[in-house]
DNA sequence: GGCCCTAACTAAATCGATACAGTACTGTCC
DNA sequence: GGACAGTACTGTATCGATTTAGTTAGGGCC
């Protein structure tokens, strides 16, 4: 049953029919309330939304594209508070919400996806490495989080800061040979350690490497030279990933292997934990280790994470105000808080 | 720009535009060359989703309608689980997900947000309480999880035979007075202790319910009359509705609070953990405690909780292929494992 | 009575695609 | 050379609503 039988039914235009289900004003109260009880009685049961979304060219869906698998991020502490921040605004607002990942085909996201209003894009993506495609975006509404796109507003965290504070604090503990796990750090994917020669994507771009523009800065105030600093690289923040490359780290003779690893993730370091402990390990005597993130997981299981904590539900709830045109479409930094663990005290 | 107006400017006709990103084979390969890159030049990003779905009727949205709020279910585990079964059997399929909250206004869902090609609704909740409203939902695609909706195909665990196998061994410890928290099983809603005369829903509608019949059955074996076994109900999940409702359970006096709580979830159960240990009660001794579903955090604190495990990921995976075809429509019920922790031992 | 105004309603164009029925042309085969 | 098949493409109805411009009826006012 369409709006259009319905009105023929009633006899009256396919018009009033529509106004009696959205502008209540442009008709009497008496004809929008036999319409609107016909309706009922024959069950139809309101304006088909896809054909509304056609003709307005608004559907209410706003689509989180996640960088890695949904399956994953769903069960990520990060990202569920992410989505939880965009839930709790898009839902106040009669919005609902689609989820995206990023690792589908590429010119699949935000590309034929197109259904929704508008787009919260959360780290940055395979898809969305080659730079040189964004303009193929248009100006479809776009907020990005976690990472810097030109031409549209970012949501991120005092990343360089965050980053320097937690350094220093690391070093100035008795740590000789820091190392760093970056994420998705490399201009092409790289899962092993990173080369001298190997580029970095830009500093202003991602927040892997604003953080370890933080890094640096403590590395050099404390008299360590940056480049003789060793540093790996993994592509996703899933255990599968990061295992390889974090074993060969910690299979390295005992006199070369860092006695101090900075990682990039929360989820990076507890894995290094796992992994250190089933070698036997101790934590943080012979190895010291620092996240970042702050999930719940990494302060309830002991040694407790030496990390940094973020609102991740403020940011989902301001990139959903950016969104909907609630809060102005400018760049944002909200700030962090260092805790001081048990496995980097 | 539009694939007519591409279609214009190529000189072409509007089909052979549609058709050369849709179906290959129904033109020559030159042309569908020509039409692809002259798409690309002008910026033509492909077809529209919004226009495709009001055409083809299919939008390739798969909705998943939850009974809590949003903000809720995506920190919670059991939810998440089924989140992401679902997610990876649809993305493994090129269909996306719609996250849709069951508190909205009753009449939107899945009513007016009918955008997606099928439903997945889980769990009992609030709006499908008047099941006679339920003609109204059509023959659209729908399938139930963990509850029971006449007409569709519902995927559930063996609640009977788990909830009779939790209780029968918690009662063979020396628990004298037993006690029952419930989730949602009363027919109008009530949050407090459930007088003996308020309605309960039916047993072969609601999970809960039907746990309960496995209690009784348990009860009734030990020589315990089920009717004198207190029992009360929560109406959500969270934190916050449940912890009042537990509050004066726990603030009986000695002799008249139970000794031993048969929670229908793992997470009322943790509540009952966090709020018996504020007032120094000592688990299992003074309190002995049973959840139900099997959660990580239940099996990460100590003590560890007593409980069923089931697997939610894969009643997500089955719920999304019944939805897609790939599996028949038929109920599915899936098995469960009984989990010793330490607070009933 | 004539004029204007408003309220209540309608007719038809439109949103951007898909898909059916058809046309034009080329080539094959007896 | 004519019948027939197949390929490559086109014209247009259609999906189910929203919305603009327009029509009609009735009421108020001088």
């Amino acid at each position: 049953m369409t709006l259009k039988e319905l009105a023929a039914e009633l006899g009256v235009s396919t018009a009033s029919v529509s106004n009696a289900f959205n502008r209540p004003d442009q008709l009497s109260p008496k004809l929008r309330e036999r319409i609107l009880s016909e309706a009922k009685r024959l069950g139809y049961r309101g304006p088909d939304a896809k054909a509304r979304s056609l003709r307005t060219g608004r559907s209410r869906i706003i689509a989180v594209v996640l960088a890695e698998s949904l399956t994953y991020s769903l069960n990520d502490a990060v990202a569920s508070e992410l989505l939880s921040g965009v839930a709790e605004v898009l839902d106040a607002h009669g919005h609902t919400l689609l989820l995206l990942s990023g690792r589908q085909d590429a010119s699949q996201v935000p590309g034929s996806s197109s259904i929704a209003d508008g787009y919260i894009v959360y780290g940055l993506m395979p898809s969305l490495m080659m730079l040189d495609e964004l303009p193929q975006l248009g100006q479809r509404q776009l907020v990005a989080v976690d990472f810097d796109l030109e031409g549209y507003p970012a949501v991120h965290i005092d990343n360089e800061p965050a980053s320097y504070a937690i350094a220093s604090h690391a070093l100035r503990t008795s740590a000789r040979r820091p190392g760093v796990i970056n994420l998705r750090l490399t201009k092409h994917p790289c899962n092993a350690r990173i080369s001298p020669d190997q580029e970095l994507l830009p500093a202003d771009r991602t927040i892997t490497r604003s953080r370890l523009v933080g890094f640096h800065r403590a590395f050099a105030e404390h008299g360590i030279d940056p480049a003789s600093v060793p540093m790996w690289n993994v592509e996703e923040n899933t255990f599968e990933v990061c295992a390889p490359v974090i074993e060969t780290i910690l299979d390295l003779p005992d006199d070369e292997r860092p006695d101090l690893l900075l990682c990039m993730s929360d989820r990076i370091a507890l894995t290094v934990l796992t992994l250190a402990e089933q070698r036997g390990l101790r934590i943080p005597d012979d190895l010291r280790l620092t996240g970042f993130d702050g999930i719940a997981e990494g302060q309830y299981r002991s040694p407790r994470l030496t990390t940094v904590r973020q609102d991740s539900v403020e940011k989902g709830r301001i990139a959903a105000r950016m969104i909907l045109g609630l809060a102005p479409r400018e760049d944002r930094q909200l700030p962090t808080e260092l805790i001081l663990g048990e496995t980097c005290p």
